[in-house]
This record gives structure tokens, C-alpha cells and sequence, in this order.
RNA sequence: GGUUCGGUAGUUCAGCUGGUUAGAAUACAUGCCUGUCACGCAUGGGGUCGCGGGUUCGAGCCCCGUCCCGACCGCCA
């Protein structure tokens, strides 16, 4: 070993200790008669000192190190005479003996501390200099114990990790699927998974029992914050189950993980079904942080139910034409100011939320104004609070227009207000199961290129439909029930999964009800279907967003903090710049036209 | 594919209504300094104002196009 100690490990214990550090040169104060360097490895900072009254030639030799230069110390651990409380290691330093240079290093192009300088696409660039810096060690670090504090749970459970294949073959549900060219059999294309979904199945019907795998997905998808298009999963499957089985299972690991990594001890994990998710926060990943219930101002048109109307047919022509009319209440934001309104009204204008307006009642000390006084006295007002559940003191803001725009609208202004009234804090977590999706999602003609409108599995596929409504399949596909679950914490959705369909019969119904024929299904999934035939087991699972979770633990949402390695917006890795044309030789042997060719297509 | 924000010194940014030699902080270099730890002080070097075109007597600033980065919408079973 070139050392005997770490930069982080020395205290005051160790005083008078010859010891030998390595590291990085993070910063040197050269005070002319003496010289302090601060070492850094990724265990902390050292204060080296060297003294020219005591050894010149060599003080003379530390003013020449730079930041970031590699070194090699052996020297003697002392008790400083000035202690820095604010570092582990304040209360020593090394009065050097000796030093090698192991490596010089430029002048990096931004500053390796705890507050860079740098932005974000100069830290990806050099992202082996950004890694040096501590808080990226630490999401790092923290990656690593939530993956070892998986490890540990599942395998305590009986869990066993299985490696699957990543040259695979490409279906055409779901996402777009990154190809590989095969050069051995031209023409012919291997995909990457999008998810070991049908192998950790054929590991239950070979009788593996409980399965897990912290694995790398890839789909070839726009970016996001909390999207790349390659990412990990805690991919979990186990046999011989129900839902109730599965959601046991994982509350206990998400528990486990919540209590040995961020040392919470979660309550129980709430249940709220799909339909009251949608009806109440507007989406299907609730952040339950925070009250602030959508409530309907007209009854709502689907799931049909009997609500009293108590705006339209006043002459409000917004309200009057509008599916549905919902309201948020803002609490103790009666007063804010008309620069407030007008810029949350700026807010959903804009065209990624793309309502037309915003309407608001408010009730503080004057009384109840809203701004459609002339369509409403104030009687008929305080029946939209009484309806909202809200007080004097409180704002009420309302959306009108086609449901779902309007629902979805509705949502974001909700998770704005929540922002705005400081509601959602980083450092508290609400975790909740979402339960009793739909199985089946209709896309109208047109969109996600079909011609003609038709169903979609709103999971995948392989998902089951609850028993009791299996009849429905041919009369009422939309009412149809999965028996599938999703986690979400803070709004974010963490985990999804499912009971499996394991009978050939039923699964085949499915690719049917999805519009496969049934050349197509036995071609994309005849392996899995043959596999059915065989004694498969009633099965189920979850896969967890890894990545996701590690930047919930770490309390943002860029996922990218988490990944050592990530890409930018645009898919690329900027460091070692690819994607990137490759030669005309590799593009003939794989038998591919030119790189020219496949530009222009 | 779309919306939007940005691109000025190594870096992070400022730069007014279009007007003299484009600034600050930090980093870097040199010198001074024996207890610093965001050391201090002094001096200095450092610019294709993303790129191309246009308007103008004059463009970092206005217009058009284009490239790049971020966030978002679409997309993500």
C-alpha cells in the first residue's frame, strides 16, 4: 500500500504517529514562512504543514503544488495549535517529513468543492473531476447502501438474484426499444430490454421461486429530469402469491430501506384506488404530502355519479360549456394580491399546461369576491367553499374545461400551490399504494401512430385482470380491473407491478383484446405462452425505479445526481461523446448501408 | 416533433433605450507575508460576446436562420 491511513481517519488519538497519506491537493495557503496544503481523498481533508524554518528546501518544494496534484506524504501527526472544529480532522495536521509527486494535473475547469463553479455541462464533461467533489461522492455512497440494504432485505426473504439477458428480442409495445445489429445473422436485430419482464416470469414457471435482480433497463425515449434512457431496476418477481402477498413483501422493504438508510420508521402505507387518485389529486401518483383535495364543482361526467351542480346555468358561458368545473383550495391565501392571480392565470396559460383561464373566489376580512361576481352572488360563492371544505382565509382557485385536460391541469396547479405554500418538503416522505388500475387505456385514432383508435395495456400485457372482471373483456374492455399496483413517494411513482397472467387461454384473450393477431402474439410471445403450458404457477411482482428512489432518498428529483455516468437531454454522454458514427467496415460487416444512407432515411 | 429559458474571460455571471477601450467575482500567474483553513495584500495576463446572415453611421444588445445546454409538453405498455 502507498498508504497507512485515509485523509479522513486522524484525530487527535493519532498524535505522534508517522504516518503516510495520499491524495489530492484540494487547496495550499502559502503564508511565507510556512505553507499549509489540504489533502483530499474521498474520505475527507487533511492539513498538511510545512515549515521553512524547520526544513526550507522542502517548504520551498510544496509552494510548487497545484490544485489537484496527486501526492504522496510521510510525515508526523501534531496537535494544532490553531484547531479548525468545523473539520473531522481539525484538530491535527502533518508536519511533513517528506513528499513525493505522484501526479501533476492541470488546472481543472471548474473548482472541486462542495459548491462548484462549474455548470452542468462542463461537470458532465469532465464528470471524473466532478465525482471528486463530495456531494456527488455522497449520492454515490448513498446509491450504493440503498442497493446493499435491497440486497440484504430481499436475500433475508429468501430472494434469490438472477442475471438476465440483455441482447434480446424487440416487441412493439411500449416504448421504442434500442436495437443491436447481429453480424452474424444479417439483416437481423437484437433489442435491449426494456425490462427483464418476461424472463423473470419464465424464471417462476422453471420454479425459481422469489426472484430479484437490480438490472439496467433501456428505452429509447425522450429525456427527462428523472428519465434516461438507460436506467436501473430493483426488478422483483415471486410465485404462489396475491396482491396482498406482493404489497407485504415490499412495504416491509420499503420500510426496511426508509429505516436503515434515511433511519424513518414509516407508518403503514395508505391504499387509494386509481379512480379516487384521479378524482382528488388528478393523476395517479399522488403527492399526498399535502391535503389541498381537487373538488368537483359539477358532477363528474365518468365514473358517473350524482353531485350537485353549483355553477352552471348563470350565464358563465366558461362554466356552462365545460365537461367539468373543479376547484383546489388554497389555504390562508385569501389575500393574496392581484399580482399573485394574475400570475398563476399566466401559469396554466402557458402552453404546456394550456388552459384558457383561471377563475378564483377569495374570503378574507372584506368578504367573499371572486372574479365572476357578475355571474354569482356572493350566496352562491360560499357554496363552492362549503363545497371545498374551506374557511374564511382561504383561496379557491377553479379550472373549467374537457375533463381530462382539465383534471390534469387542475393536478399541476395543485403540485404548484403546494410549492408555493412551502407543502412540499424534501425532508418528508409520504408513501402510498395506488391500487385497482384500469387494465386497459383506449388512445383515439391518431395518436401513438395507430389509425384507428384501440386499447392499450395500461401496465403491459402480462398483467391480470381481476378475476371478477374477466367477463367484461368483451363487453366493457374500459371497466375492466388489474390487479396491479404502483408505489408512489412525494408524487413520484418509485414502483409498479402486477399479478401475472399464467394461464395460455387468458393471456392469448388479452393479445387479443390488444388488437395482436394471433400470428403475431405467438410470434412476439408464443416462448412465453409455450412456457404457460408447461405447470406455470400463479405469479407476481414489482419493479422499483432505482434511480428514482435514490434521488428521492437524496431529496431531489434529477436522477442524474445519482447515476455516475449519465447523459444529457439529448441522450449523449458528452465525456466520451457518443453516440457516434461508426466505420464504413463495421457498418459493412453488420451489413448496413453507409452511415451517408442511414442519415438520410 | 413542439414550448420556453439560456449561450459574454478558464469558470459563474453583470452589461441600461443600439453609442468611447466589454466589466465583476472567482480561478490562474508573479511578488510579499510564520498559524492559515473561502487566508490576506499588491501586480499582471486572460474575450471569435455560440455560429452565419441582415438592419444601422454604429450591434454583445434589434431582426432572420442555425448549433449547443437546461426545464417542460408530446412520448415514456
Amino acid at each position: 500500500m502507498l498508504r497507512t491511513h485515509t485523509c479522513g481517519e486522524l484525530t487527535i488519538k493519532s498524535t505522534g504517529q508517522t504516518v503516510t497519506l495520499c491524495g489530492w491537493v484540494q487547496r495550499s495557503r502559502d503564508m511565507g514562512g510556512m505553507t499549509f496544503v489540504d489533502l483530499r481523498d474521498r474520505y475527507g481533508i487533511t492539513q498538511l504543514v510545512f515549515n521553512m524554518e524547520v526544513n526550507k528546501e522542502l517548504g520551498v518544494k510544496a509552494r510548487e503544488l497545484g490544485r489537484e496534484f496527486v501526492i504522496r506524504v510521510k510525515g508526523k501527526v501534531a496537535e494544532r495549535s490553531n484547531k479548525n472544529l468545523k473539520m473531522p480532522t481539525g484538530e491535527i495536521e502533518i508536519i511533513v517529513d517528506d513528499f513525493t509527486i505522484l501526479n501533476v494535473s492541470k488546472t481543472p475547469p471548474f473548482t472541486i468543492e462542495e459548491n462548484t463553479d462549474g455548470g452542468d455541462d462542463l461537470r458532465m464533461k469532465y464528470r471524473y473531476l466532478d465525482i471528486r467533489r463530495n456531494p456527488v461522492q455522497q449520492n454515490l455512497l448513498l446509491r450504493h447502501k440503498i442497493a446493499q440494504e435491497t440486497r440484504k432485505y430481499l436475500d433475508s426473504m429468501g430472494f434469490i438474484e438472477i442475471e438476465t439477458p440483455v441482447l434480446i428480442k424487440s416487441t412493439p409495445e411500449g416504448a421504442r426499444d434500442f436495437v443491436v445489429p447481429s453480424r452474424m445473422n444479417q439483416g437481423e436485430f437484437y433489442a435491449l430490454p426494456q425490462s427483464p419482464q418476461t424472463f423473470k416470469q419464465l424464471l417462476m414457471v422453471a420454479g425459481m421461486d422469489k426472484y430479484f435482480q437490480i438490472v439496467k433497463c433501456f428505452r429509447d425515449e425522450d429525456l427527462r429530469a428523472d428519465r434516461q434512457p438507460e436506467f436501473t431496476q430493483i426488478d422483483c418477481e415471486m410465485s404462489f402469491v396475491e396482491r396482498e402477498d406482493i404489497l407485504q413483501t415490499f412495504e416491509g422493504m420499503t420500510r426496511h430501506l426508509f429505516k436503515n438508510v434515511k433511519g424513518i420508521d414509516l407508518p403503514p402505507l395508505p391504499r387509494m384506488t386509481y379512480d379516487d387518485a384521479m378524482k382528488y389529486y388528478g393523476n395517479d401518483k399522488p403527492d399526498i404530502r399535502f391535503e389541498m383535495k381537487i373538488r368537483n364543482l359539477t358532477p363528474d361526467p365518468s365514473p358517473k355519479e350524482r353531485g350537485e351542480n353549483l355553477v352552471t346555468g348563470r350565464g358563465f358561458k366558461i362554466f356552462d360549456d365545460a365537461e367539468l368545473v373543479v376547484a383546489i383550495t388554497a389555504s390562508g391565501c385569501a389575500n393574496y394580491s392581484r399580482k399573485q392571480l394574475d400570475e398563476l392565470t399566466e401559469w396554466v396559460k402557458r402552453p404546456q399546461i394550456g388552459m384558457s383561464g383561471l377563475i378564483y373566489a377569495r374570503w378574507n376580512s372584506e368578504g367573499i369576491k371572486s372574479s365572476v361576481d357578475k355571474f354569482y352572488s356572493q350566496d352562491e360563492v360560499k357554496k363552492w367553499f362549503e363545497a371545498c371544505e374551506a374557511k374564511e382565509g382561504d383561496l379557491i382557485l377553479i379550472l373549467a374545461g374537457e375533463k381530462n385536460k382539465t383534471r390534469k391541469a387542475m393536478s399541476e396547479l395543485r403540485l404548484e400551490m403546494g410549492n408555493r405554500c412551502g407543502l412540499r418538503n424534501k425532508d418528508t416522505y409520504a408513501v402510498l399504494w395506488v391500487t385497482d388500475f384500469p387494465l386497459l387505456e383506449c388512445l383515439p385514432a391518431g395518436q401513438a401512430g395507430n389509425e384507428e383508435m384501440r386499447w392499450y395495456a395500461m401496465h403491459h400485457p402480462f398483467t391480470s385482470p381481476t378475476p371478477e372482471d374477466i367477463p367484461l373483456l368483451d363487453s366493457n374492455p374500459g371497466a375492466v380491473k388489474a390487479n396491479a399496483y404502483d408505489m408512489v413517494i412525494n408524487g413520484v411513482e418509485v414502483g409498479g407491478g402486477s399479478i401475472r397472467i399464467h394461464d395460455k387461454s387468458l393471456q392469448q384473450k388479452i393479445f387479443k383484446v390488444l388488437g395482436f393477431s394471433e400470428k403475431d402474439a405467438q410470434d412476439q410471445f408464443g416462448f412465453l405462452m409455450n412456457a404457460f403450458e408447461f405447470g406455470a404457477p400463479p405469479h407476481g411482482g414489482i419493479a422499483y425505479g432505482f434511480d428514482r428512489l435514490c434521488a428521492l432518498f437524496g431529496g431531489t428529483e434529477f436522477i442524474r445526481d445519482f447515476i455516475a455516468f449519465p447523459k444529457n437531454n439529448a441522450g449523449k454522454d458528452v465525456m466520451i461523446d457518443s453516440p457516434s458514427v461508426i466505420s464504413e467496415e463495421q457498418l459493412k460487416e453488420l451489413g448496413i448501408s453507409t452511415s451517408q444512407g442511414i442519415k438520410k432515411l
